[in-house]
DNA sequence: GTACTATTTGACAACGTTGTCACCGCTCCT
DNA sequence: AGGAGCGGTGACAACGTTGTCAAATAGTAC
């Protein structure tokens, strides 16, 4: 800028204005200082820009991974309500790792963002308390946090998974398994307690054989279904616990079934066995999965726009906002319970 | 940080030093600012450290559209490159359009980021020549740049496509159509291109009345299909061009074969029509669906891993980087061509 | 000609860091 | 005793902007 100002024989300040358009300069000197700019091919640091005014128009956003199809639609309606309000994002992912979200989190507060959007990992967030106090404004999206007051956004899930689970019993199942993600998860224990609420509501007993809880590993779900499965008094429903584990049971299923894997089509129709999971994802609709939907970019808006009106000088209590599910019927939560053959 | 000085009764300096664990401080003075550190909450700002310093240790990433399975793993992989790097992610969607990248990519040379990676969504980017004068590192990811030179991962499309039709042709192919992106995309060009090639090369005719091209919406599809499938000479094989198309042809496709969805399993075993799609897609497997894949994740480790060499002073002239794609046979690019029926 | 206003421009400080250099008080050596 | 060397500390400028305020100029009304 420096520079730009002695070749356009000017000051600082002028060509500030004109880099900022403000009023008052004369359009002669105007012109010159642009051409001196394009000449120079000059663009403004916006990083002393924030410096001096003290916002940075960037906002943070700290997800669990961004390649997970229900993250990335989160990310995406986040990124649009920031471009409409004229803020860049900074994208993290803390892969269910608390540790690595602080990380993440005070690198963005050391950048100063205006304002943080955080799928928490986990953990106490009192780190925040500082931050919060130096006025970056924080939204909780999809789990509330631990130990620090905020606006926070989730689903329905006790909600969700109950509706899920009873729509199984209007079908005639009894004997329903839960296939959840690790207890160390909000939602998973959400999802949980409205299974077992819908057990209750229904008057049947909570097998805890038929419940198990952990990571999306393929392995994991494998040495756990065949068991349960093949075994005595197998489950003739499943209700699973969110988005990858419905896929990855999806395919342990077919691979338990059918043994090694036929070229061509691969039916989830497992001997009459019932299916419902929690989240809709891409393709569920080809597949005939019955899901429980979320509505991930609708998390994303509504967490975004909760951040925009703090940072636009809001300053109500904090709110806690739960966004409905919705039953998506495709056929494999709607089949009756089957007769199982013996064990293979 | 001034407070802190204050605070802990010693000079700016002496916090500076402290914050950044720089050597020759007495130990007992580096606890009383830690002290003062603590209760005060303080957190350096980075915003005025990069002013100092000239590096900001962050990155820009403009991709076409995070929700996108394929870029969605770029990003993700790109994400962990910088981490690795100690540098931080913007990122951005362009959604296709040249201006909006253009403004993306703006907007985050004025936050001064040390590199740029670029998926371009088109058009000239010779408005970058004074950005990489300025010192920014670019990279191009997935399509090469137009009128600007500079480093570029892309995949073998060409080869991919080629190797993709050539396996239906070996199944006894002769009628292929070919259902392609927008023609402005650069990848959808040099897939068209490989598939004519394929088709030279086995001696068989090119007949544009089996080639469109067009964005991957569903009503185009069905439109196109509808006539293709139905008329005279149909196709035996479908080669689909990304994997947001093969999808939605699959959708269509059933949507044709079946009139009504029932409820339940759809297989896309159409009438014997064989499909191979190019890219992988999450429950491919399931689906059964043949695919040319690339590696989404490769590339944009590739990319990042080049741009910090560069960050890290390497200087030579720009290469482009060419990574191979594979064929991933699961069933439905292996059926032979079947007689179809009349028109429905 | 004087006083007043409006328009255009510029000098300077400040934002929060860090790099440079100088200083202070020691110890050690001659 | 005097200088060299060293560990610890601080004063100050600079990074590239913008906000504040004042100055210079031109135009207008008396």
């Amino acid at each position: 800028m420096n520079d730009v100002a002695a070749a356009a024989g000017v000051a600082l300040k002028t060509v500030s204005r004109v880099v900022n358009n403000e009023a008052g300069v004369n359009a002669a000197t105007a012109q010159r200082v642009q051409a001196a700019i394009d000449r120079l091919g000059y663009r403004r640091n916006d990083g002393a820009r924030t410096l001096r005014q003290g916002r940075t128009a960037s906002i943070g956003l700290v997800i669990e991974d961004v390649a997970d199809g229900f993250y990335s639609g989160l990310s995406r309606a986040v990124e649009d309500v920031a471009l409409h309000h004229g803020h860049l994002l900074f994208t993290g992912s803390s892969r269910e790792d608390p540790a690595r979200e602080r990380e993440l989190v005070l690198a963005f507060c050391a950048r100063r963002v205006d304002g943080l959007i955080i799928v928490p990992a986990g953990g106490d967030h009192d780190y925040l308390v500082p931050e919060a106090d130096a006025g970056i404004a924080v939204v909780f999206a999809d789990r509330p946090p631990g130990g620090f007051d905020a606006d926070t956004v989730v689903s329905d899930n006790l909600g969700g998974a109950e509706a899920g689970v009873a729509h199984l019993i209007a079908h005639g199942h009894r004997r329903i398994a839960f296939v959840g993600d690790s207890p160390a998860i909000f939602t998973a224990n959400e999802r949980l307690r409205g299974y077992r609420r819908a057990l209750v509501s229904a008057g049947l007993p909570y097998d805890e054989k038929l419940v198990t809880m952990g990571p999306a590993e393929p392995e994991r779900l494998r040495a756990v279904l065949r068991p349960l499965l093949t075994g005595p008094h197998p489950p003739t429903a499943l209700f699973t616990g969110n988005g990858r584990i419905t896929v990855e049971t999806v395919r342990a299923l077919i691979a338990i079934s059918s043994g090694p894997r036929r070229a061509g089509v691969h039916t989830p129709d497992l001997e009459g066995l019932a299916l419902v999971g929690f989240d809709d994802f891409e393709l569920a609709d080809l597949l005939g999965i019955t899901v429980v939907a979320q509505d991930p970019g609708r998390i994303g808006r509504t967490a975004a726009e909760m951040l925009f009106r703090r940072l636009s000088g809001h300053d109500g209590p904090a709110r806690r906002v739960e966004l409905p599910t919705r039953i998506v019927a495709r056929g494999s939560g709607e089949r009756p319970p089957a007769l199982r053959r013996a064990p293979a």
